[in-house]
DNA sequence: ACCTCTATTGCAACAGGTTTGCAATTGCGA
DNA sequence: TCGCAATTGCAAACCTGTTGCAATAGAGGT
């Protein structure tokens, strides 16, 4: 990917070493499409290097929010926590609770509800602020043998 | 409140029997504001019958969520889910990382924004659907230097 | 290269929220 | 009123995330 930022450098510029458990955590953040939990992160970290710890992928992510080279999201589909790398973008996030994707929207309407917010009701939503959460469009398009009948009126 | 909801029919509709620490539940979500911690519906719970199980609010709980009595949301404010009775959806969370206050916003644009994103991306937001994170109108007020000047592109 | 100093790690124990197995209890239809 | 399956209370397990501590290893100075 493009994503080119140079951790090395981000971390010393704020006096933090170049470890090797951080530079497995961020590459694996950087090849995959993101939204990982902690765990996942550390199972992918533990395919190369099997002798690095949950905690330590804990810390380094930690470290790499409060650089704002990564972003943690609740996105309500469990319990824990998804973490990507930061990207600029205003954005919804789409959970589909039925299949659990994650899709990305960016567009102009994340813009427009962010300013309404913030002009009418002073509420500054922050970069992983916008998270919908319901079906996606192949999951209430196709099967959903739930014995859920097609909703007609949505949900 | 006005939320006459028969649990009673409801419950044994779908094959449930009608149980005290059932009903206590239901009163408890519907004379409170909603957004209560599973935990804090137990103590509400207590206060009536202390003899009550935190296990029995949480199968509760779920079974109402189940029947779409209850929504289960994830605000990401701690790692805890928080429970309201089912509303009409067409308003947003607002979650202030700061102080940790929910606020409703009910309004025109939710709606719309449920409209785009279905018509155009075939995505069906739920109910708790639109969770918007970020600083309030009195954090961002006073405390921290934010003071984000409008940047155009915002964020 | 080597030394030294301290940030960082691995480990193991902990913490809070939620789930679960099981025996005892209880709602509810017959 | 009786009987049985659904439900409860309890305690232990589980899961995500955090923390204290001794051992390890970056990185700047020599």
């Amino acid at each position: 990917m493009s994503t080119t930022t140079d951790v090395s450098s981000v971390l010393r510029e704020h006096g933090y070493r170049l470890t090797s458990p951080r530079l497995l955590v961020w590459s694996v953040l950087g090849s995959s499409d993101g939204h990982l939990t902690a765990d996942e992160v550390t199972a992918r970290v533990n395919d190369v290097d099997p002798t690095v710890n949950r905690s330590s992928v804990y810390r380094s992510l930690m470290i790499f929010e409060e650089l704002d080279l990564v972003r943690r999201s609740h996105l309500g589909i469990d319990d824990s926590a998804r973490w990507e790398v930061s990207h600029p973008h205003d954005e919804f996030h789409l959970v589909c609770r039925s299949c659990g994707s994650i899709g990305h929207h960016a567009g102009e309407l994340a813009n427009r509800i962010r300013l309404h917010l913030r002009e009418q009701h002073g509420f500054v939503a922050d970069g992983t602020g916008l998270v919908v959460s319901g079906t996606c469009a192949d999951c209430s398009g196709a099967e959903d043998s739930i014995d859920t009948p097609p909703p007609a009126t949505d949900r």
